[in-house]
DNA sequence: GATGAATGAGAGTTCATTCAT
DNA sequence: CATGAATGAACTCTCATTCAT
């Protein structure tokens, strides 16, 4: 039996199984945003993704699974997002690093609204996943530390309740048509300023 | 896609009809509020409503007007909510009479927290229906016109965004599991409060 | 006991009783004639004969029976028309004694040819009833009758051609949008006049 | 009510495929033949098929679809029918030619004497589809061809008459449930010939 | 008798998923 | 492994008919 390479034949599988996993998930993002759940159907992503039905079951163990990663991949690209601003204004006010982990977020919410907005309906429509969960927890956890860090009281409130108001203010701007992303920016930063404001233990 | 009819088919008549009625709606509502618009299906509604399919379909004309007919009902105990918020406390400075009906608001979040949830992803995901629509936009003017009252440069966004705070902390919190409904008011009281403060002219 | 007078308390009852039979008939005609077998609905019916859906069962057992009730009504009328056709004639050459009971069925199939038509596909498509089918044989009994008296061989079957030749000719005009009814009679008339005569013994 | 295209859905790769089409459609041929418009429901016409439902409506977009393709086939059958009856008595006399398409489409009528009854009815219950009505329309032209080169005038109307007065009686000769199909012809033709003569322009 | 609310079998259609090829 | 034909449970909605009032 002659030592035959392994390597060189299973990296270039891998790397077409990496490309369809990817195909049908951008696919299936592309319908979510235009279409919402739906209009979601396993047969219109593998057609739109250019794969037959059964190598998306191959990729993929339901449907479920699908909108699962979509939803994994869009809190780890958030996480990313944050850890990234976060440590860009190391050491800075309170207020500066906050409003610099909420723009991250927003810039997400932005960038892919539709997409954003219909993930987060499909997520609460379907049954909860602790695995996508834990990821959620995992975003506000990065900015319940930065406020222990401030020694802020109660940070884990004070952290849901700042992202969820400035979720809550980039939807109705972006649901009503807002077009620049720079003015409604200004009116979030200001309102979770001002509401940090009550939050902060004097210096 | 036509937007099919939203209104009731028939008026009642007979005593026995308005009970039909409201029982297909109350039972609709559970439905929604436990097992979200997958699980809402007609046949589900009817049996849970004590009620043939056919007589359903004798109320509604079909699934969306069920959910519509939600809507509005919810729409309209809101707006009520609110003008009697309003005129209890008018005359006062401008945040106490924004506080008062944002609290309307979060009272029916409150109250009803899985339904209105529930409702409001329903409403994103069907197509859109002008007479809804339009009871959404008449909550709103309900506080651009105090807004207006008090001089507030671009009362419509101030307005979306307050509301909109508003309601994404009061989502974050009932999601989290918060129990008391005071704590997190007099926090989205606070931050109502800080946004304005950076919107009202001076006196 | 009394001898109460009887008949002048009924009398008035079985007026309103053919009324409403007759209104049910005339919308379900209507209707009928307008939206073919699939637009007949007994809910449909009732409403357009102003009258409950109830009543409408008091009066014919089942939707057959209404569409038996216009077959019946229309195969007498036309066995009566074609009855006075022929006596009006009586005596003269067989084409022209056939051609006036021909007219006499163009004359119906023309009138309310929508009904007419989507009566004729309606009998068709529904379980044969024997007392309908009699009737029809009736009318071809009536042209039979008639060759019969001129010695005409196998009358049963001329009769049939005739008739059928006529009604095909008449139904596809129609359909074919053709306006005027005395060019078909006359190519009719011609047709059926081509046919006899190769059946007609030499007098 | 929107004109639901009536082409297949999918055209068939695999042999398998193909056969399934055919199934389908030979089933749903015999449930109409048999039972009519009314006992042809998709469930039907997928089990009798020995397919699932899913199957069919993978082949068929809707229902009306399957009524069409059977409409084509035996248009189309009929078409080619017609064309090799008339090339093959090409030049002779007008009846002769005439009688010759005559008895092409009278041959298509008797064979699937059921089939073809119901199919028409059929189409007349159903929304007009401007492809089917073309094919029609194809038939008849190939006649008025006929009469054009034989300088009849008003070719249409004639065609039309032809045809009509030919199913007419063949429609009637079956109905009444005659055998033989030699002496049904051979009155037709005389009636045909009959009309003709009052109309071919002297040579 | 009249009314019309109620019934429910059953129609057309979709779509997540399986499995022979 | 990939393909796509096939499956069938489940869904929305209709309509002939019944029956309490």
């Amino acid at each position: 039996m002659a030592t035959a390479p392994l390597e060189p034949r299973k990296a270039p599988r891998q790397a077409r199984s990496r490309h369809t996993r990817d195909a049908i998930l951008t696919a299936a993002g592309g319908i979510l945003a235009a279409n919402g759940l739906r209009g979601l159907t396993t047969n219109h992503v593998a057609r739109a993704a250019g794969v037959s039905i059964g190598a998306l079951y191959q990729y993929y163990p339901n449907k479920q699974a699908i909108i699962g990663a979509l939803l994994t991949q869009s809190r780890a690209d958030l996480l990313a997002g944050m850890e990234a601003a976060a440590e860009a204004v190391e050491g800075e006010a309170l207020e500066v690093v906050v409003c610099a982990m909420v723009r991250a977020r927003l810039r997400q919410l932005f960038e892919m609204a539709a997409l954003a907005e219909a993930l987060e309906r499909a997520e609460a429509e379907l049954p909860a996943d602790p695995g996508i969960a834990r990821l959620r927890t995992r975003v506000q956890a990065q900015v319940v530390g930065v406020l222990a860090e401030y020694y802020v009281d109660d940070p884990e409130t004070v952290a849901r309740d700042v992202l969820a108001m400035a979720e809550g203010m980039a939807h109705a701007a972006v649901r009503a048509g807002e077009a620049g992303f720079a003015p409604l920016v200004e009116r979030i930063e200001r309102a979770v300023t001002g509401y940090l404001a009550g939050v902060v233990p004097e210096a």
